[in-house]
DNA sequence: GTGAAAGCGCTAACAT
DNA sequence: ATGTTAGCGCTTTCAC
């Protein structure tokens, strides 16, 4: 392993000058500078992480806090900022929010604790964003919250947005004569997405009764659950719905296959939108309407905005808002 | 932030007796080992990560470095292995292959800079594992391939082996009385898979002719990309194929979707297999027969093996094969 | 513009 | 069984 000290023997100096060389530092002669940085370009020198970091330097290491559900396609989200981040020669510690501020914290801490540059935190289902948790992000040099809607914190938000998509989902049924709403989702964590559309189906005045919402669960396998539950629930094909939002195209795509053999028309008799915008949904019979969630640009925001508050760090805290986009296919109608 | 020396301060000792007894070193007595173990988790003490790490111990920290594919569900791999390790307490560095063996060097560099305790490496596509990166692995405490059939390296590995699943499929089609066997597939990066299929149908007297190939690219959108090449390929919807194994369920619904506005009956006329097992799939008209990666096994396998082998450093090399798993289902005739 | 020296929080060899 | 001391490789005052 080369050392600033292998470099500054070399070079007939000290580790300090090579360690202001190396950083680009202008009080360094420009000569001197160029000299250190090619015989340490020649040793194929890399700076040690840890030693960096306990001084007090940046690791070139970003944290990442994401919620894993297994029942949402998550995981392809830390993949793009992964690749992302080794772009710009950054190096992502990965993990799971489970949901549950007493985690996020601890990682947060742990994080900290590795001296990682900034945070990448997504807060999602019924994380509130408190006191305790902006204080613990304040102490990185960069911190982004992705969130589902914007939050009035001053810290810089990239806010994924579900909002527009749902309601034009609901209106989507309300336009095509559709009177009784039903919904197929993981009710524990979605709470949100259940209420931003059952409030538009509301204020068209209508409602979405108890029976016609299917609790997916929030295991794998969304969509045999989903068909399991519609078998079991309605044995004779009956059943108290005319439309059904969808929180996954895989649980659409269940509940389709089910209304089919039950001699139920999609979307004659009953409409059916999923979420995700997957591409089996495309090429399904009928195509499926869903929503598309718009990832890349959210990884990309994320990444651009990081970035920004690293170089940057007196810039004004700033939002970034990313709308997901509903996708009319025929099975909505 | 609770160093050691809080800590050595409130109990009356030297910084070298806490971190000591902090790692349950048998030599400090039972007594003093519990008081200041008691007083650590009082305190709230996390030992800092680029102090233990700069000085030689274990830093919890994994490097992951895998095939992050666009055209793959290979981010939930990287989630499944993260949620794993955070159950032990690891935090998992995630970065992609790139399936180039210079990225491959240079991360597996960047990671040993970090001080991470163990590495994991996807082997995919061409990468060829050449001296210098198994010298590159035995750097670590704890390394492992993960790889795609057996090497015969002195070296942990878990063997995500496919060939029985793809030989299966294979045979499928061949019982059914097909004769002209198509493949789609993203052809730069799937050579091994191809070549398993066109074995298998080879060693039954039939071919795979170039014509009955459609190579699918490397991007995202795989399902919309066979689509379309069906569409400009055979405008008349005479295909060269009665049977199409496909490397991802989305190619192959795309590609069901196409033969069906043909009027190309399935698997009647064309018999097609997919590849994954996505959830979609079983619920397609008709139901998509495929292959079951067993990510969930090849995930605890990565998980069980370098724990393993970082409590036991001088375990002997051990070898796990987790086979795929052909799905017979309509589709496939 | 560069060098000397302290210190980041920890581990481990060497004392006692 | 515990204390002393010397690093690990870097950043950062503080001198000159």
């Amino acid at each position: 392993m080369v050392t600033i000290y292998d470099i500054a023997q070399k070079v007939g100096t000290t580790h300090a000058t090579v360690s202001r060389a190396l950083r680009n530092d202008q009080r360094i002669s420009a000569k001197t500078r160029a000299r250190i940085q090619a015989v340490a370009k020649r040793l194929n020198y890399r700076p040690n992480v840890l030693a960096r970091g306990l001084s007090g330097g940046r690791t070139q290491a970003l944290g990442v806090l994401w919620d894993f559900a297994p029942y949402m396609p998550s995981g392809e989200m830390a993949r793009r900022i992964a690749t992302d981040a080794q772009k710009r020669g950054v190096v992502p510690y990965i993990a799971d929010t489970t949901r549950n501020i007493e985690v996020i914290l601890g990682m947060l801490h742990e994080f900290a604790n590795r001296g990682v540059d900034g945070v990448v935190v997504q807060i999602s289902g019924s994380i509130e964003v408190n006191r305790e948790l902006t204080e613990s992000l304040r102490q990185f040099r960069a911190a982004m919250l992705v969130t589902r809607e914007e939050l009035d914190i001053e810290m810089d938000q990239v806010v994924h947005d579900r909002m527009r998509a749902v309601q034009q989902a609901a209106d989507c049924f309300i336009q095509s004569g559709r009177t009784r709403p039903g919904m197929a989702i993981p009710l524990s964590t979605t709470a949100k997405k259940l209420s931003t559309f059952v409030e538009e189906v509301r204020h068209c005045g209508l409602d979405v009764p108890p029976e016609a919402i299917l609790d997916i669960g929030t295991e794998e396998q969304v969509g045999r659950h989903c068909y399991e539950l519609l078998r079991s629930r309605f044995p004779d094909g009956r059943v108290p719905f005319d439309s059904l939002f969808c929180s996954a195209d895989e649980i659409a795509i269940a509940a389709i296959s089910w209304l089919k053999t039950m001699r139920i028309r999609v979307p004659e008799d009953v409409a059916v939108i999923g979420f995700n915008d997957s591409e089996g949904g495309r090429f399904f019979d009928p195509p499926l309407a869903s929503v598309d969630r718009k990832d890349q640009q959210v990884s990309e925001a994320i990444d651009r905005m990081i970035h920004q508050r690293l170089e940057h760090p007196d810039l004004p805290v700033r939002r970034e808002v990313i709308e997901m986009e509903f996708v009319r296919r025929r099975s909505a109608g």
